[in-house]
RNA sequence: GGCCUGGUAGCCAAGUGGUAAGGCAGAGCUCUGCAAAAGCUCUAUACGCCGGUUCAAUUCCGGCCCAGGCCUCCA
């Protein structure tokens, strides 16, 4: 008790390279910096794993009793909203509140908990302009026509996140050149007013911030000049961590800024990077239009964080249904097998995404053996016994612990998740006893496997729903996606069943017959007819 | 070219110096008017290649091959 207290979490550090016991600045409270989204766009599922993984820690620090303050900014001044507002012809504001707007609903869909404070560049140029001054103050900052840019050479440990060095660098330096900087290296805090920009007054000029800046003046007014975690994804590290580090412990001094690291690894199609081809760019709400966000959420958590995250698409031919390959699948061509013309809409309207798949029928069976054991425990009542520790079977009474186990070594959603499968069966296999005085003696452990999985659902905001709500709405959504009437379905399956209960076989499979043209298979239970797509 | 990851059964994916979680797929069973669905059970001599260290390596070290990422905006 005293030792998780201490230590609650072992974290991998990208900046010591190793995983490394977390250990806060002030005990029982966590500072948590996270780099938000450049709202220009809507959000594609790379950023919804960006969001989810952190959404897990803060989870994770406050149901072990830490108090949490988490910030995560949006970055609402930058090149691409400038161009994007050019493109749809509103202005800079419109775009940035379209896409918060967007960004929001989606992680709310997601059951991503809120940051408590989540800034805006906009509301902090004071802040920016402030921290400039401290780098000039520093001399690692310097002005140069209109623009202000940081010294690289003159930071003594530029690179250590990164693990390269300044010749690396220069050796390998794609920089584009620029007359203004003294060093290729050197990267913009400041840039310049330019025509149709938003933007603001400084002691260097009218401008506005550069993209690196806002990071470490946000978290210096939020968390203070020293916080215990900094997140983002993986590309950040270089330049922005890199640059981050540069700008903060080059205005508040050695040893300040974030004491932990940690990056979430990468969405790739196919081991592709995610780009804006047909096959492999997807945005939260076109996969959220096709599956529950639970099984999104549950896929994204069933890899390790750090992981690369294969997301596997299969895009059928229209005519013939055969798998189109990426290059088969260029806008304009025709299949290869049948010479049906490829239309994007088309090809993107039937797209599958498999592992999506797996995962919300794992959601199911979850949410499954939930309902099956709240309706077993209504028929029971309960017995004086039930408190007892030792009728609790031995898979369900670990379960949590493993859990909690596999989430303490480096949040391992993925190991954590497999810890509830042997308790998930066990579960199951006692359900079988269908005689109530079997039940009655295995109520304890159904009634600790509730509670245990109420607590794990606050850990990995999964399987937090009612059951039979849930599971009606994974129906009723794949109805709706095949545009199928639920009335009249409905209607059809109350015909069968008062032609089986009259055992008119003949007339129940006729029905059945027909419920099959819908694409709709009957199933009849012990509780009465229901169907399935 | 520089820096950095990773290569585990048909597929996805944890993990470990002493012989390897979980999921999918596969087989079987139960249930059922017949089915279906679901649940349960079972299943695989799987740790890229070559050396080295060790009583013992998939796990450590070196080399090689392969894949990917970063070095420019990027979750």
């Amino acid at each position: 008790m005293t030792e998780s207290a201490a230590s609650p979490l072992v974290l991998y550090d990208t900046l010591s390279a190793g995983k490394k016991p977390l250990e806060l600045l002030e005990p029982g409270r966590c500072k948590l910096y996270v780099c938000g989204p450049t709202v220009y766009d809507m959000s594609h599922i790379g950023h919804a794993r960006a969001a989810v993984v952190p959404d897990v820690l803060v989870r994770f620090l406050r149901a072990s009793g830490i108090e949490v303050l988490f910030v995560r900014n949006i970055t609402d001044v930058d090149d691409n909203i400038i161009r994007r507002a050019a493109t749809e012809g509103i202005s800079v504001d419109a775009v940035t509140s379209k896409y918060t707007a967007a960004y929001h609903e989606d992680l709310g869909a997601l059951h991503c908990l809120r940051p408590d404070i989540e800034p805006r560049v906009t509301d902090n140029i004071p802040q920016i302009v402030a921290l400039i001054e401290r780098l000039f103050a520093a001399e690692l900052a310097y002005a140069s026509d209109g623009d202000v840019y940081f010294r690289v050479a003159r930071f003594a440990g530029y690179g250590a996140l990164s693990k390269r060095n300044l010749d690396d660098m220069q050796a390998g330096a794609r920089v584009e050149i620029n007359e203004r900087k003294e060093s290729p290296l050197d990267f913009v805090l400041w840039k310049g007013a330019k025509p149709g920009e938003p933007t603001w007054d400084s002691p260097w000029g009218p401008g506005r911030p550069g993209w690196h800046i806002e990071c470490s003046a946000m978290s210096l007014r939020h968390l203070g000049e020293t916080f215990d975690i900094h997140g983002g994804g993986r590309d950040l590290i270089f330049p922005h961590h890199e640059n981050e580090i540069a700008q903060s412990q080059g205005a508040c001094g050695p040893g300040t800024f974030a004491r932990h690291w940690m990056h979430n690894g990468f969405i790739d199609f196919a081991g592709e990077k995610m780009s804006k081809s047909l096959g492999n760019f997807f945005t939260i709400r076109e996969v959220l239009a096709l599956y529950l966000p639970e099984a999104l959420r549950y896929f994204l958590l069933g890899v390790h964080y750090r992981s690369g995250l294969n997301f596997d698409v299969e895009v059928p031919c229209p005519g013939c249904g055969q798998l189109l390959t990426p290059e088969q699948q260029k806008p304009g061509s025709t299949c290869p097998s049948c010479a049906a013309p490829l239309e994007l809409a088309r090809l993107r309207a039937q797209v599958r995404f498999p592992g999506l798949e797996e995962a919300d029928e794992r959601v199911a069976y979850v949410y499954d053996t939930l309902a099956r054991c709240e309706r077993a425990l209504a028929v029971v009542a309960p017995n004086p016994e039930d408190g007892v520790p030792n009728d609790v079977s031995p898979a369900v009474a670990g379960m949590l612990s493993a859990f909690v186990a596999a989430l303490r070594d480096d949040l391992n959603t993925a190991a954590a998740i497999a810890a509830l499968s042997e308790s998930l069966r066990e579960v199951n296999r006692q359900l079988e006893f269908k005689k109530k005085p079997d039940i009655a003696a295995r109520r304890p452990t159904l009634v600790r496997f509730l509670a245990d999985m109420g607590v794990v659902s606050q850990y990995l905001g999964l399987f937090a729903e009612d059951p039979a709500t849930y599971l009606r709405q994974r129906r009723d959504r794949k109805a709706a996606r095949q545009r199928l009437d639920v009335a009249e379905v409905e209607r059809l399956l109350r015909m069968r069943e008062d032609a089986r209960a009259k055992k008119d076989w003949k007339e129940a499979d006729r029905l059945r017959a027909e419920l099959g043209l819908l694409g709709v298979t009957p199933q009849d239970t012990a509780e009465g007819s229901t169907w399935t797509l």
